[in-house]
DNA sequence: CAATCAAATGTAAGCGCTTTCATCAAATGT
DNA sequence: ACATTTGATGAAAGCGCTTACATTTGATTG
């Protein structure tokens, strides 16, 4: 590989001038920057990012953290995050967290470790505390995706899920619904908690309070989905339609309604939350809450790029999020 | 952050002493080991990679690339590379080709230029002479997935998909099924074409040749699904089963049999490829074959490993994987 | 106890860039 | 025509490591 010694050497300049026409920042004049650049492409000349790095003590990458690589949530987010940075001719290095501290927090020091230059981070297990003595301690750009960190909110990109819990709950008593169940993600993500929220406030607004929902707490995996409804269907029987913490939820809450032997929407209305991919495919096709997970990650990497590398300094920022109703096939008017 | 020389200096001892106890290599006597390790403890340092991919011209990080960052086939596949490599500190940078010539040119190019050790791709749109061509300027290892490239049998890792297709048809024929269509995946791509084999042997081993099969050549996508099946069901009406290039597409053809009043598998029996994840949460659940993607990507992972950073040596190399058969509830008897 | 040798440690030269500061040439003003 | 400013370029000092080679240490031997 040609360095930029050779570079300049063949184009009969400095060493800091073909560093100056790399960058394009300072002035070279054009006639000597036609000689480097015709230079640049003899030799097929590319500087070496390490290096680059070490004189400049910036990476040009950044360091995200998601849940899980695989999984239809996260794909999303991760496909606009990076296609918006390397349209910038930055990189990004994606590391699961598992939903766990210990992971996540590994994982962190890990992209910190390689010098990214900011973070995105998805965190679900760490505390707010804990992220925060994290990047303290750190000069990298830190944004949070999905997670309202006390004292960054500047910095934390969300989405409004009570809005959306309401919605979905709001959509089928206004159908006619008053027997709704819950499946709610663990009690212990905000954004199951919030989901949630929203539902029971819509409850409240056709005389439902409290002491009468039927909720039960399930852990945002299939499987979850699939025994809680059954639970659902045992304890409630007058139970015409159902609100999932999110999409996974309401395909094996879809399960286990077949597997009693009823129908839907005919016998029980679903609705679902985040419209992942797949919701399209089912039968029948989810009523679910967009969420907007892949703009969310366009943002995030949009601040990275105002805030940390100042370009794009007009580019304007929206810090949350509304989610949106998408109707399908799964609620019947009652 | 704390420098090499800081710690020598915390430690009394020189800077090459501390790169060697954190290289680990080279013998330091335990006492000064301690007295280093301690240093490194207080100060909290943690090395620049930066620096030291400079100083070993080596990054520690491997490039991946795949033709999407979301969609659940690649999902596993990262996931699976991404632990294996973390394991032992390397880490990946992930880039979506998007089955695109000039993107996945490009992205390799870029993976190059930030000096990965190592290359795992999925390529689909690039010539075996292309890739070749890219592989032969650079040092660093390149290892191929689900792709055979020609005179670089021993760095790719293949799946059998003609096994796949033959399994899938047979298990059609197996249970009565004579009138058999078939979607396609699209023609240029190998593992369409090879699936496709597959299913042409299994008919001419009940008698039926190449003029008389019904296959339509479809796109991988959900819609394409829909589509070709739509054409089946009109140009081959006495057809009871169809397999599908693989499951997305088999779930556009569930749609398209519904929509025609038909059931499945009462009327048309289906089977598709692949078996990713949400395959089980379809209605009825499908029929399909299992491609062992991620642990493919996990053996990348290890031969990278093995034969680049020349750790895990005795590992035992496997190259092709075979699918195999996942009964679910698409297919019925005749 | 001096000579010998292996093991442990230190010295210093890079790795390929960026960037500050100095230098030099050309343009401007009087 | 000379002093002054401005813009373009070069020289060189790092950035924080690794590693070949030189040196020191201390154990071993006759």
């Amino acid at each position: 590989m040609a360095t930029i010694y050779e570079v300049s050497k063949l184009a009969g300049v400095s060493l800091a001038t073909v560093s100056r026409v790399m960058n394009g920042n300072s002035k070279v004049r054009p006639a000597t920057k036609e000689k480097v650049l015709a230079a640049i492409k003899e030799l097929d000349y590319r500087p070496s990012s390490a290096a680059q790095s070490l004189a400049s003590s910036q990476s040009n990458s950044v360091g995200i953290l998601v849940s899980e690589l695989h999984g239809p949530y996260f794909g999303s987010m991760m496909s606009e995050i990076e296609a918006t940075l390397r349209a910038a001719g930055k990189h990004v290095i994606i590391i699961p967290g598992h939903s766990d501290k210990e992971a996540e927090k590994d994982a962190i020091k890990f992209l910190l470790d390689r010098d990214c230059d900011a973070l995105i981070l998805h965190v679900e297990a760490l505390s707010d505390t804990e992220v925060l003595d994290l990047s303290a301690k750190s000069k990298a750009l830190f944004i949070y995706i999905n997670r309202l960190i006390d004292t960054a909110e500047d910095r934390s990109i969300i989405l409004n899920n009570r809005l959306g819990g309401y919605l979905a709950t709001q959509h089928l008593t206004s159908r006619g619904h008053k027997n709704i169940g819950y499946i709610s993600g663990p009690l212990w993500k905000a954004d199951a908690t919030d989901r949630l929220a929203g539902h029971m406030k819509a409850l409240s607004e056709i005389g439902i309070h409290d002491h009468d929902t039927h909720m039960v707490e399930g852990t945002f995996r299939e499987e979850s989905g699939f025994e809680s409804m059954q639970k659902l269907l045992a304890d409630f029987p007058e139970m015409t339609a159902t609100v999932c913490g999110n999409d996974e939820m309401a395909a094996g809450a879809m399960r286990a309604i077949r597997e009693a032997g009823l129908s839907i929407p005919d016998d029980i209305s679903l609705v679902g939350f985040d419209n992942i991919i797949f919701t399209r495919f089912m039968f029948p096709t989810l009523t679910t809450l967009h969420a907007p997970i892949g703009d969310m990650g366009k943002m995030a990497a949009q601040m990275v790029l105002r805030d940390y590398y100042k370009i794009d300094q007009d580019q304007s920022i929206q810090l949350q999020f509304d989610p949106h109703l998408v109707q399908r096939n799964s609620v019947r008017d009652l």
